[in-house]
RNA sequence: GGCCACGUGGCGAAGAUAGCAACGCGGCGGUCUGCAAAACCGCAAUGCGGGGGUGCAAAUCCCCCCGUGGCCU
């Protein structure tokens, strides 16, 4: 198959909703292989807190991109990229069907092709060099260096000016023929993502439950979580030389239970902020997903729906 | 019973010398060009315990009442 439009089943949603055992169910009933697309997920060590599926509950199914960096290093996107597409690849070889599944909506995006990277890899230096700038300055070096790009960032956020930044600089530094030219401006982007959509033909299907409903479940899972030695899991990966910093920046779980260990919260404290940080990180998910229209939306319940979805769509 | 303190949006908490009621949390919405469980932005808020008084003007000053906390007999 020379252009092969891959046919590729995205689960999307918010956490806690049951993406995995949904995921498990699809590839038994359709003879799939499941693609994790979870930023966390793909570090090894980090089970517990991450609600990393067990061997037990994949049922035989096989997964991919769980356990796949160490921790110390930085994962990004675009390695995610790369290792998904090799994946799906790969699954497709083999007369399978790849079946996504994360709540990581920038990585699913970004694999099956709503949006595309400039190729501008990342510059530790750079990034360490501009960490001690302030935002103001940050954004009067991106007004100097890509003015265009400055009218459409949010000049408030640091990440984001130091990415922009670094693009630009690259940009500058070895010159591009217009058309490839790296700066994408909006138009750029759109032109690339047009071409890569057509990869593989994706159906997405979001879970969605009742707020009240998924907070409970949230709190559920959060119970368990720590019953099942979450705490022991994020001292151990600090004991094993990862920095309080660095458990910091891979949030929740991460963050607040190493703020207890810490000693900078009670145990109390740190259940009660990982419930309503938990319910941020979930909103923030699905105001990710209500961008895509794509996606057709069910409730877990709805598994006989959601299975005739895929058969039509299978053809 | 007496004395003192306090009573500000759902919660916490600023508001010397009276002049459009900060801020934090929570709530809701949103952004997204290689850290995305991250980083960032916006909105709303039946709110100055109640009643009088003095001021052009009172959350801010005076009086009374109610409530809460503390101390005293």
């Amino acid at each position: 198959m020379k252009s092969g439009k891959y046919k590729v089943i995205a689960v999307v949603g918010p956490t806690a909703v049951g993406k995995s055992a949904l995921a498990v169910e699809l590839a038994k009933r359709f003879n799939g292989e499941v693609i994790s697309a979870d930023s966390r997920q793909v570090y090894q060590g980090l089970t517990i807190g991450t609600g990393k599926i067990t061997k037990r509950e994949m049922l035989g199914i096989p997964h991919h991109l769980l356990d796949v960096a160490s921790p110390r290093g930085q994962y990004s996107v675009a390695r995610y990229v790369k290792e998904g597409h090799r994946t799906i690849s790969e699954i497709v070889r083999r007369k399978k069907l790849p079946i996504v599944v994360g709540g990581t909506g920038l990585y699913i995006d970004a694999l099956l092709g709503e949006m595309q990277f400039p190729d501008v890899p990342p510059n530790p230096a750079l990034r360490k060099k501009l960490a001690k700038k302030s935002t103001s300055e940050l954004f009067s070096l991106l007004k100097k260096l890509d003015l265009k790009r400055a009218k459409t960032i949010d000049r408030h956020n640091p990440r984001r000016l130091v990415r922009a930044i670094e693009i630009a600089r690259t940009a500058k530094l070895t010159p591009v023929p217009e058309q490839s030219s790296v700066r994408g401006t909006a138009r750029n982007l759109k032109r690339k993502t047009d071409a890569k959509s057509h990869l593989y033909k994706p159906l997405y299907i979001g879970l969605v439950v009742p707020r009240e409903k998924l907070q409970k479940r949230i709190a559920k899972r959060l119970v368990r979580r720590i019953k099942g030695g979450m705490i022991a899991e994020v001292r151990n990966l600090h004991t094993s030389s990862m920095s309080w910093k660095r458990l910091d920046s891979l949030g929740l779980e991460y963050r607040y239970v190493a703020q207890h260990l810490r000693g900078l919260i009670s145990e109390k404290e740190m259940v009660a902020k990982l419930q309503t940080e938990i319910w941020h990180y979930a909103k923030r998910q699905m105001t990710w997903f209500r961008r895509n229209k794509k996606i057709k939306w069910f409730t877990p319940k709805e598994l006989l729906e959601i299975r005739s979805e895929i058969i039509h769509f299978l053809g």
